[in-house]
DNA sequence: AACTGAACTGAACTTAACTCAGGTTGATCT
DNA sequence: AGATCAACCTGAGTTAAGTTCAGTTCAGTT
């Protein structure tokens, strides 16, 4: 378990800048459709410049998918951590799950579509760090609900089930809206967040 | 709605094992990460060949996703088209969603690690027919859940709430599991589609 | 046997990610 | 202020994988 500490930002360090501009094209043209030079010239930097922060294009999508990862789970601590009972808990993650800003929503897409990355590893050393520490926190996130559950099992507020297999079914109803979900569709977040509230809490409590 | 015709096979036509082969290659390995060339070795030919039968990598990908979505769409008529109730009904689709070949398993894990595809439209003719085809399955296998909550509702065997949204909620969580869900694993599928099952009857209509 | 279209091939092309060898800048120290 | 050094950046060149091209082979038909 060795967790990745972020290089400290050097004064004129453009570092943050491109994680920007990369968030910002992967999430709206997808990776593979953006050119790796595209997010150079956002940036105003010249395309090898950006070979000074990340290894490559793919090491900063893995970045970019890792800091994701590590705000979601905590988040999820945060929102939970003085609930006072399951139920209240497990309706406090769910709304903290959609409590986001567009730069999360396209993290979350982001993740979302490239969590398939995580599964074979990697050439390169600092790929490969990047690729295990996220591997990691998805596991850390799963286990968050997991526990969640057992808790509320344990206790009696749930029905006992395979929390396992129902933690991750729960996780992947709520991630399954970072797909289809776009700030600027007719359905607002808002609305999408009562109604999984609801569905989750049938799911598991019911 | 022009529905894309299969181009019918000369007899020593190898699009169908073109297909399978990429459909092993992409979902074991995954679309990015297969070299088109490794289907073509494997399918037993050379890799300029491969055009003949698809225009390009990503027209194979596409060709695969839309099939699999037609499949989808199939399987769930069939498999509601004789339910007594709404709540039968509901069950049926979900076991008939997991009720899939190893193969198809695949397909399903294709499919759902590449949906981002469907949004940004494609630079050549035929490509673009099989990403519009396919997007259009989408929208009709979106229309088979909401379809079937919608009638579950008005019948009153389902409280009522927003269809279009639960709909799409009940198809996340269920096709989220393709994202993890491996053969070898330890979790059999008859177990996840019992878990799931009850899941959705519990979604929907507590 | 000549013809036809489907099936195929080797060599060349294209593009975008990446490498390299070196140049510039600016924060810091004396 | 001037020197220094690491951080930061660049243009030119390389590579790898997908793709195109200009034909060739093969099986069935007339």
């Amino acid at each position: 378990m060795t967790r990745i500490v972020e290089p400290e930002a050097g004064p004129r360090s453009k570092r943050a800048a491109i994680l920007t501009a990369a968030v910002d094209c992967f999430g709206e043209t997808g990776f593979e459709a953006t050119k790796w030079s595209t997010v150079a010239e956002r940036v105003g930097i010249g395309q090898t410049a950006l070979y000074h922060y990340f290894e490559s294009k793919t090491h900063c999508l893995l970045t970019i998918m890792r800091v994701e990862l590590q705000r979601s789970h905590d988040r999820f601590v945060e929102a939970t951590k003085d609930a006072a009972d399951p139920v209240e808990a497990l309706r406090a993650a769910v709304r903290a799950a959609y409590d986001v800003s567009p730069q999360e929503v396209l993290q979350m897409r982001i993740l979302q579509n490239h969590m398939d990355l995580l599964s074979g590893s990697r050439r390169s050393k600092r790929e490969e760090d990047e690729r295990v520490a996220a591997r990691q926190l998805v596991q850390v996130v799963e286990r968050d609900w997991t526990n969640l559950l057992v808790k509320g099992m344990s206790q009696g507020s749930f029905p006992l089930r395979d929390a396992q297999l129902l933690g991750a079914s729960v996780l992947g109803l709520i991630v399954s809206v970072w797909r289809w979900y776009r700030p600027s569709g007719p359905t607002p977040l808002s609305e999408v967040s009562e109604l999984i509230e609801g569905a989750c809490v049938r799911m598991v409590a019911s």
